[in-house]
RNA sequence: UGGGGCGUAGACAAAUGGCAAGUCAGGAGAAUUUGGAUCUCCCAUUUGGAGGUUCGAGUCCUCCCGCCCCAGCCA
């Protein structure tokens, strides 16, 4: 696949406009600029591959800065975080991982220019003076008393505050641009905060901390950055980031907006995915329910997947809601190609094959990965007792179900034509067993003399069987927009998310997987051990389901 | 009500004045030792609406309608 041959999004073509026009010596520098203060998801996916992605394909860098200019919300513990899923994600920024904080110096430097300038300076308005102040939407502020302090005094009080001479909240520093701008960034907005607050990288060297407009402008210019991507809601913010450059004269890279992935059926904000963490309606960051990277990861997503999934939903300006049956579509397409398959059987049913010898087994064929025969077969044990998937029998069976019924006969798996004969059941009418027999001479699953079975049932053999413990999960909200109707996004949290089946029968070779294996359940859908696994006790993340034909016929069928 | 954006199918998303791409979802069928995967076909006479310019408009102009963002010493 070529540049040329895709359709391109309206960044890329600026970038290639701006190549064209040889503007910024014909580089392409990006930069990813998470803030520290939370765990990345699959919405910060979207801007990684964006930013990397854009920076490997025109020959360029894209650095990761961490953005860390506010002390009291920020954690070392991210940083790691942070680090490692952009990593997982297969992106590399090799030697160039930058903090806002490494700046500090440079910026409180611009920042004395300025008030040099006579472009920013020290105000002694309290925060609720300062909202006074600021007017509203459609009435435009007023100026601050302290707006026109001489250029000395200002020095002087800057220096004091970064001093520590001042309490928290008691002075900010300013920039002085237009009180009735209707662009309210631009109604003298603060651009240093008093934080008698330790940071995580510059220790107490500093108790004044620039603000994002002021830093993130800046921090672009320093490192050389050509186009600085993020999302819309910074659009407001372009007029500042441009006015600061500007009036300091620094070299001027360009910020272009698009619109953050919204994700159906989920929450994407940092504020909702914290509140279900610490509510504990979820398990915490990583679980395999969070659309958080490292959530997803735990749930088997591979980062192939989840860069494709980024690569499929486009970048443009309009805000929009993705449906999530395409990152589904998306790890479907990835494991179905690279998913060693196996039979495990979730909710067994024990069956007895009535004429096939007791006190013996014989080992079957079977194929790892029909979509890649290079990944070769392996051997299933098979034996008068086995297990069969409860939903693949009825007793009753509606029309179109073609599997197991009374007097059916149906193919398991590599093994033989078997038919039911017997249903036995408790004294409280449950079907414990299905009695069978089987057919000696399909062995291998063909009959000889032609006849065809509408059926082929997984299943597993029950002395040879190991147990296991399936979580499967479903949408963590049962609505496309959390939260849209009733104002509450936790109103509409799927109380069916997760289901834990702890008397699962799978095949024997899986006894020594390792956290993190995939496989895919043959007819079920794919699964990844988990790390609360142990020796002895495995444990299986159901990652997504295979497509359910059946259950689509079952579900209109009901409907009707 | 000020400022900044955005409206193309159920969900994404192309189109750069010249036949409304593609993908997901959905539907029908073929084949099938996974009701999986695969393959074939269908799914916008029309681009938020109304006018206008033009041989020709999703694209240009005018007016209207709708949606999103902004009043942190958060990012």
């Amino acid at each position: 696949m070529t540049e040329s041959s895709k359709p391109v999004d309206f960044i890329r073509e600026i970038i290639r406009e701006d190549l064209k026009a040889r503007k910024y010596d014909s580089r392409v520098h990006t930069r990813f600029p998470p803030e520290p203060n939370g765990y990345l998801h699959i919405g910060h996916a979207k801007s990684i591959c964006l930013n990397f992605g854009i920076a490997e394909e025109f020959k360029g860098f894209c650095n990761l800065r961490f953005d860390d200019t506010n002390p009291t919300k920020e954690e070392i513990e991210y940083v790691k975080s942070i680090k490692e899923d952009v990593k997982w994600l297969g992106f590399d920024w090799q030697d160039r991982e930058f903090y806002a904080s490494d700046y500090f110096e440079q910026m409180y430097r611009y920042a004395v220019e300025l008030i040099k300038m006579g472009k920013a300076y020290v105000c002694d308005l309290s925060p609720d003076e300062i909202r006074e102040y600021r007017g509203t939407l459609i009435e435009s502020g007023k100026d601050s008393p302290y707006r026109n302090r001489p250029v000395e005094e200002n020095l002087d009080l800057f220096e004091r505050m970064r001093n520590g001479e001042f309490p928290n909240g008691s002075h900010t520093l300013r920039a002085k641009i237009d009180m009735a701008s209707g662009n309210i960034n631009m109604r003298d907005p603060v651009i240093y905060r008093i934080l008698h607050a330790e940071h995580h990288r510059t220790g107490n060297k500093w108790c004044i901390y620039p603000m994002y407009d002021y830093a993130h402008c800046i921090s672009d210019s320093i490192e050389g950055v050509t186009h600085s991507i993020c999302t819309l809601e910074f659009e407001d913010h372009r007029p500042l980031y441009d006015w600061f450059l500007n009036e300091l004269k620094l070299y001027h890279p360009q910020q272009i907006e698009f619109a953050r992935l919204n994700l159906s059926n989920t929450v994407l904000s940092k504020r909702k995915l914290i509140q279900l963490v610490q509510e504990g309606h979820v398990s915490g960051w990583d679980d395999p329910r969070m659309p958080a990277i490292s959530g997803l990861r735990r749930r088997g997503y591979t980062p192939e997947a989840i860069r494709n999934f980024c690569d499929r939903i486009g970048v443009a300006k309009r805000d929009s809601m993705v449906d999530m049956s395409l990152l589904e579509y998306c790890i479907r397409e990835d494991m179905n190609k690279t998913a060693q398959r196996v039979m495990a059987v979730i909710r067994p049913l024990k069956v007895v094959i009535v004429n096939y010898p007791e006190d013996t087994f014989e080992e079957l064929d079977a194929i790892n990965n029909p979509e890649n025969t290079s990944m070769g077969t392996r051997k299933v044990p098979f034996s008068r007792e086995l297990y069969i998937e409860r939903d693949d029998f009825r007793e009753d069976p509606p029309k179109q179900f073609f599997r197991l019924a009374p007097d059916r006969e149906v193919r398991l798996r590599y093994a033989y034509f078997v038919k039911c004969i017997d249903v036995v059941k408790d004294s409280s009418g449950e079907i414990i067993e299905l009695r069978c027999t089987y057919d000696p001479e399909t062995k291998g699953g063909d009959a000889p003399d032609g006849r065809k079975v509408k059926a082929t049932l997984h299943w597993v053999s029950a002395l040879h069987s190991i147990n296991a413990e399936v979580r499967l999960y479903n949408h963590l909200f049962t609505k496309i927009n959390p939260g849209e109707e009733s104002g509450d996004f936790k109103t509409d949290i799927n109380p069916k998310s997760l289901e834990i089946l702890r008397n699962c029968k799978i095949e024997p070779g899986l006894a020594s997987s390792k956290a993190g294996d995939r496989f895919q359940f043959e007819r079920i859908g794919y699964f990844c051990v988990d790390h609360d696994s142990s020796e002895g006790k495995l444990i299986f993340n159901r990652t997504v389901t295979l497509r359910d034909t059946w259950a689509k016929i079952e579900k209109s069928q009901k409907e009707k």
